[in-house]
DNA sequence: CTGTGATGTGTACGGTCGTACAGATGGTGT
DNA sequence: ACACCATCTGTACGACCGTACACATCACAG
């Protein structure tokens, strides 16, 4: 693997790349905005990533390993101890009162999927990813249910702009846990 | 209300414009192209529509209106005998197999919510006007979860690109049913 | 019948975009 | 020491974009 002159260039781009999704979206990315965010001219971007789909794979890449870091970090969903549904909803409570941009963020990359092929594997290990987590706490089939419901109710807060009803989200996130396991639940 | 010398030009817009969205996304919609697809001059889309968030507004308010029909259409979820879970499932299935281009164009003009605030009041307009719907076979609360949950099969489904599976989508929409009117349930 | 305002049309301008490319630069293996 | 190649840089081209505007056309009130 030979060094780079630069090692830390195609990151910075990536960064800045994220930069520029979080305060003018996807449809403010583009090779030149990402250059100039990341201070670098615009030949070093269409060099390190030749289409901008293999731009934005990346920046999806790294925003999943960084929500996933954040899922890991609390232990709480982890605990076999406590309320799954409740730490969830507790747990999504924070992530959309501490920074809705950065959320904004993920969901527009995680998104831009419905549209460029390119991103679906990356889109699947997002999902795949949280629905891994929770299955340490209950069968697959709800885990994925999980992941769909979670996905619908932060979608309603950020499409509609209402705010965010954790009571809501913990008595319907517990519907669907209460029901692990019964009949036809193709486990 | 003047008439028009052309009545019908502004529908015929909306109409290309949705054409444009379902065949190139709509990263590939602007005045220009719409025009193109309309057959109609630049400056006939410009005069109609000030902004292309206009554009979207209608575009998206005119799917709203198609879908609220197929639903309606689908008598099976107002029949109180039938079974709430397995006829939503069943329509989500029908939905996706019979076109799928037609569900990815609804979900990105509704999708694009997300960053134009121009969009937030009619995305919750297709929100609600489900939910209504469900409202008249369940309690709202219940209505708006399952709103959520299909929203997130969906994408599930469309982002990354697996087959929709029915039986799954039946057993998780029946969990939510099955806790309406329960303990703190907000009904 | 005539004025007036809504509607339709063609063209042009400045800006941003992806792409391409030729040459500079500096690691790296031999 | 040398050659090779990944990396870096600046510039240019053609395409598309939103916007603006002057002029044509037509419905309708008076």
């Amino acid at each position: 693997m030979p060094r780079r002159y630069d090692p830390e260039r195609r990151q910075r781009i990536i960064d800045a790349a994220m930069r520029v999704v979080g305060e003018k979206g996807i449809a403010g990315l583009s090779h030149r905005s990402a250059a100039a965010e990341a201070d670098v001219p615009l030949g070093s971007t269409t060099y390190h990533f030749k289409t901008l789909d293999e731009l934005m794979v990346a920046a999806l890449r790294q925003a999943n390993e960084g929500f996933a870091k954040v899922v890991a970090a609390r232990g709480g969903l982890e605990d076999p101890q406590s309320d799954l549904a409740a730490e969830l909803a507790a747990w999504m409570g924070e992530w959309l009162a501490d920074d809705r941009t950065a959320v904004e963020l993920e969901y527009e990359l995680y998104l831009a999927a419905l549209r460029r092929p390119a991103l679906r594997p990356v889109a699947a290990e997002c999902t795949e990813g949280l629905a891994e987590v929770l299955s340490r706490r209950t069968d697959p089939v709800t885990a994925r249910a999980l992941v769909a419901l979670v996905d619908g109710i932060c979608l309603q807060a950020l499409l509609t702009g209402a705010p965010y009803d954790e009571a809501y989200a913990r008595e319907v996130l517990g519907r669907v846990v209460a029901g692990a396991g019964r009949r036809g639940a193709g486990e």
